[in-house]
DNA sequence: GTACAGGCAGTAT
DNA sequence: ATACTGCCTGTA
């Protein structure tokens, strides 16, 4: 689909960013966003708000960066600001449906955070809603993590691997876990043990990065590719879940013309999960994970949120 | 009370 | 390969 260059807005909104379904432990005190991003605090202060007229930006948005300990530029790496934009614009505009939505939610961006959180915080995230899962790392920063003052406000580190494999099933059940304790055990326990190598997850290829990550106990192909595509530079990962599987039967139905009548209603399941992550790939290409994050954010928005 | 929520694992077919 | 079930716990 052609685009003439005045559509071409980039836009970069890290409030919405942060609201989408990534993270869970950003609040905001006092007009300032902080957040939990393993070892670090974020803070970020939005001073104006860019101005915008008939699709064009006039002024950019003026946004001030902070953080404990102090790390010059983590907005670049954390709001992915070098990504090729112009790229994932393109994937961005495939078609009316998803171009539509992009423009309504322009500005939001994919986070890259800290690979140990973010493989605690989608383990927690199995079967439960925002508002939990936001109880469940709340509850372990502060039992597990190391609490400092920033700001002259109380936070709680998220606790890295070796803290939190030494914890029992009990400490963490008493987080609010459910299930979902051994499986976090498991996986800290396993990660510490060097069994999962970050670097090696980094350098492969997404299919055989997810291979690896589905080996470890509470891992499947959806918790996987949010791992994949929010800590480990996996921008085609396309997680699935049963909102964007609804929102993708009903949308790009034509996608799957041939296979539909085999498709189940609600959930996929693993290899209707594959062809379907395979075909959205294939279509909107290496930024794929863009699209899905646009596309999922669109459909909370427009369904009844209870968070 | 009961249904359900941003899945996963184990088992049976 | 699919279908079905149980799982913690909070909320509607």
């Amino acid at each position: 689909m052609k685009r003439s260059n005045e559509h071409k807005v980039v836009l970069f909104d890290p409030i919405r960013s942060i609201n989408s379904g990534q993270v869970f432990l950003w609040k905001n005190v006092n007009g300032s966003w902080y957040g939990i991003n393993g070892k670090e605090v974020l803070k970020f202060t939005v001073i104006k708000k860019p101005t915008i007229n008939n699709k064009k930006i006039i002024a950019t948005n003026e946004v001030e960066y902070q953080s404990f300990p102090k790390n010059e530029l983590w907005e670049n790496f954390f709001f992915r600001l070098n990504d090729d934009h112009e790229e994932v614009y393109k994937a961005l505009s495939k078609d009316e449906i998803i171009y539509k939505i992009y423009q309504k939610y322009n500005g939001l961006r994919i986070l890259r955070q800290d690979p140990f959180q973010c493989i605690i915080t989608f383990v927690c995230a199995s079967n439960t809603n925002v508002k939990r899962i936001r109880h469940m790392l709340t509850n372990i920063s502060k039992k597990f993590g190391t609490k400092i003052i920033f700001d002259g406000l109380e936070f709680y580190l998220f606790p890295n691997a070796k803290e939190l494999s030494n914890a029992s099933i009990n400490e963490l059940t008493s987080c609010g876990l459910g299930y979902r304790a051994k499986f976090v055990k498991s996986v800290a326990s396993d990660i510490e043990s060097k069994m999962l190598n970050f670097e090696e997850i980094k350098r492969k290829y997404y299919f055989d990065s997810r291979k690896e990550l589905v080996k470890l106990k509470g891992i499947g192909n959806k918790t996987a590719d949010c791992i994949l595509l929010f800590a480990f530079e996996k921008l085609d990962a396309f997680p699935i879940d049963v909102w964007i599987y609804r929102s993708l039967l009903e949308n790009y139905y034509w996608l799957f013309d041939d296979i539909k009548k085999y498709l189940s209603k609600n959930k996929p399941t693993n290899n209707q999960y594959n062809i379907i992550g395979s075909r959205v790939r294939e279509y909107f290409g290496e930024y794929a994970g863009y699209v899905q994050q646009y596309l999922y954010y669109h459909v909370r928005e427009t369904s009844r949120r209870t968070w």
